[in-house]
DNA sequence: CAACCTTTTTGACCTGGATCATAAAAGCGT
DNA sequence: ACGCTTTTATGATCCAGGTCAAAAAGGTTG
């Protein structure tokens, strides 16, 4: 289950796939899937104000959304990890609203949205498969709205890993340690905190013993303490499954 | 154009609906929605946890969405609007991740999420406006996230109070005139702010004359300033509808 | 209209985090 | 391995906004 990035890497339409949608329709998408190559770190996938085309899966790697904040200041809006969507709000708008820029080599694939749309008409699967993933994303949105609104810095950044940490072991990965894609300027943008606090914060959750990190590379100590110091999401009833975009 | 909340109240699916619609689908969705009468200010329309049913649009008044965040304090995460739709979360949880209270006397109708989906699977052009739908509202959670995230107290209610106007102003109000149907810490709380500070920069704004505002009724005197003064949301392109979610 | 309760305003104070500045590490390309 | 650039860490300072407290408006209900 872990070469999952490798078999249907754009396919894993909002995680419990392939038995859901079937494989005939797992045999369409992939024909219209447009398998990018690797790019380097840097590289931008589109840009704001491009006319939309596409929504787009990560297949590895990973992908900030960003916005120029008036003054030219780059601020992020979220992080796409594999195995997630983004440019989804590009169906609203016919433009992409978002800059996407890969953080480290990664590899992507778009799925061009009229012909996305073709396979759905034939399959109410399909249909209800992208309902539920966009329905995923605005929740995922709204936790990170509420997470982030009126809290401390510690809360923010412990969330933060909270979150990415689960991200990250959705394919089966190491759930105890994290290699980090974006910088901690990056990571305290999209918490709306300078990246000295998110520094210091770090520094802070070491002295506790919360994590241990050297560099981008984390590895979770006390992972009570951390939820304790998070925002609470109190997400009742189930565990869901969790989605992002741009 | 301004009956709008009194014709087609539920079905104004994303703004422009009547005519991309067609008239039989309106039809359609007039017969499966549950027009529910006008509530008194402080009715819940659900609650987080309850199984999911139906999505809800808003007829008449104002609705908050809320969160209750650890030590019990209430956490507002979005209003909705006449014209907009809420509930879209559940879609994916199969739970109500949010409760939702009447902010004002209130009037909703609800689409069983089971029929609404039927009836799309006969039509494509709902489809396609389902997931317009859905895509502005992860756009809007969007904006509001960036314009929340690391910005002063004055750029973010500026923010507030500019959107606030534009959406209450979309089925034709008056669009100089504003009246805020939550309080100030409602307000405060949406932009993750104390309600003395929300109070204070009410009057700072007043005594910029940017505004005028007597409680709860705003008259808007300097709009190029608020606009100046607020976090500008660089939407590339052209100008485009509106929607929020709970 | 009076008593009551909620909301709003204002003041005083204090702290969390931004900012500025600088040093120490890491990466990274060659 | 060696510079060079980017990233991270840490210290000092300052101020926006949170918190506590209390008064002043508003609304509501009997």
């Amino acid at each position: 289950m872990q070469d999952q990035s490798e078999v249907s890497p754009c396919l894993a339409l909002d995680a419990a796939t392939p038995e859901v949608l079937g494989d005939d329709v797992i045999e369409r998408l992939r024909a219209i899937a447009v398998q990018h190559g690797a790019v380097a770190a840097g590289t931008r996938i589109f840009r704001a104000g491009e006319p939309f085309r596409a929504i787009y899966g990560v297949r590895i790697g990973a992908i900030k959304a960003i916005r120029y904040d008036g003054t030219g200041e780059e601020q992020v809006v979220a992080f796409h990890l594999p195995g997630e969507f983004f440019g989804l709000t590009g169906i609203h708008s016919d433009h992409y609203v978002n800059t996407t820029v890969a953080l480290e080599r990664t590899a992507v694939c778009g799925l061009p949205y009229q012909r996305l749309f073709h396979v759905a008409n034939e399959h109410p699967r399909l249909r209800r498969q992208l309902m539920r993933l966009m329905s995923g994303v605005i929740l995922t949105e709204q936790d990170q709205y509420a997470a982030m609104a009126g809290h401390t810095a510690d809360a923010r950044l412990a969330f933060l890993l909270l979150d990415l940490r689960e991200r990250m072991s959705r394919g089966g990965a190491p759930q105890d340690r994290l290699r980090l894609p974006m910088t901690r300027a990056e990571l305290g943008s999209s918490a709306g905190l300078a990246p000295e606090t998110t520094s210091r914060v770090f520094q802070q959750f070491r002295r506790r013993e919360l994590i241990e990190a050297s560099g981008r590379n984390i590895r979770f100590l006390d992972l009570a303490g951390l939820r304790r110091l998070a925002v609470p999401l109190t997400h009742p009833g189930h565990g869901t499954g969790r989605t992002t975009a741009a």
